[in-house]
DNA sequence: TGTACATCAGTGAACGCGCGTTCACTGATGTAC
DNA sequence: TGTACATCAGTGAACGCGCGTTCACTGATGTAC
């Protein structure tokens, strides 16, 4: 074998990791093969070395970023005391500047839709990630067992795409999409919740 | 002229409506000119007698989706009672049927991410039919008017497409997501319902 | 340790298909007289 | 009312480009001796 053992694991992961930016910023269909491997370096003729197909990569890549999220979210809030971990992680996730930066963003507003186009195969596959970022979210409940923490996480989450998706769509109401959003998880969360959270960081002087 | 003067007119509403299911079904990358003109009963060369681009059209396909949904909620409440109207709404959103039937159904989940990748000129245009379909909603609130109201509704429609979204997307984990999406946006509405809705029409004998 | 050989990740030209777009033409219907 | 002409929505062949995929080849590195 040419080059060390980890050689091609390290290229494949890169080519991944660089796809799964680039297809959450033009969305499944905005970028093609030959693009995605001069991202990572290369030339596109090695493609096939490392996946079946471009639709694998795809498929692929947007599974590493939902993995990603779940990791991220983990280490976000490892230095926020824990009643406030999932304000955290809402008050994130609901922000301008995840709105604005989908590359290094949640995947699901990106990419959720297409993946309902996708055979059960890979529906399967996304569900279990799903499963995981669920998961996330309840234990970050004040209440985190039962049913209706689940419920609640599943919601939470649903209220989050939803709102990223419709804020990065509609221009001049998007603030205003986003803050509705963040307002309604965080009530549901905490219903007695004082609302003096800094105020937000809106429009400078008036 | 040849042809009744409203003939070109009618082709053209044809095609886009034609159009606007098979988008929805498939993406917007789905399908190509070739094919949504067969399915007007065309051949693909008249296209660019209606549309500028194939774009052009796909764009007032999506258009054309959402003010049909705000007309369809407009019919579809008009037979019930002002205090249910909003659940009416939501219910039927967050239903299986609508999930399993992306053709007739809302084109927010179906197509919101790729107006995202939009133009400006573009997302303007949908922000003005989403303020159509939030302003529907915020008058069949219980407190219709005020902030609070706009902001309810506007959350209440981003979780509402953000379940569905996902529920299209998740394969076992759907009727879960559907329900909690149900739940949560009922909830916000009328914190203090009595939850015997003739319960659910799920699994048969069991 | 040094040399010959084997491996295979990566290269880049080429292929071929699909699809958006163009264009010369058709023929049904409206208008002029 | 009837006939000649004009219009233009719609046809279908053709174009050309982009993109996914293939393939013969390269050359850096690992292995055998």
């Amino acid at each position: 074998m040419r080059y060390s053992k980890e050689h091609k694991q390290e290229t494949h992961a890169r080519i991944v990791k660089r796809a799964s930016v680039k297809l959450r910023e033009r969305g499944a269909h905005g970028i093609g093969v030959a693009d995605l491997m001069k991202e990572a370096g290369l030339t596109h003729g090695g493609f096939y070395a490392h996946f079946a197909s471009r639709e694998a990569l795809v498929i692929e890549a947007f599974l590493y970023a939902m993995e990603r999220s779940t990791a991220g979210w983990r280490e976000k809030i490892a230095a926020v005391p824990e009643p406030e971990r999932f304000a955290a992680i809402v008050e994130s996730y609901l922000s301008a500047a995840h709105r604005d930066d989908p590359g290094r963003g949640c995947a699901l507003p990106a990419l959720a839709a297409d993946i309902g186009r996708e055979g059960a195969r890979t529906r399967k596959a996304f569900a279990a990630k799903l499963e995981q970022m669920i998961d996330m979210l309840v234990e970050q409940l004040p209440n985190h067992s039962g049913k209706a923490a689940r419920r609640q996480a599943m919601a939470a989450l649903s209220t989050m795409v939803g709102t990223m998706v419709l804020a990065r769509a509609a221009g001049e109401l998007s603030d205003e999409i986003l803050a509705a959003g963040r307002e309604a998880v965080l009530a549901d969360v905490a219903p007695a919740k004082r609302r003096s959270r800094k105020a937000k960081p809106a429009a400078s002087a008036s």
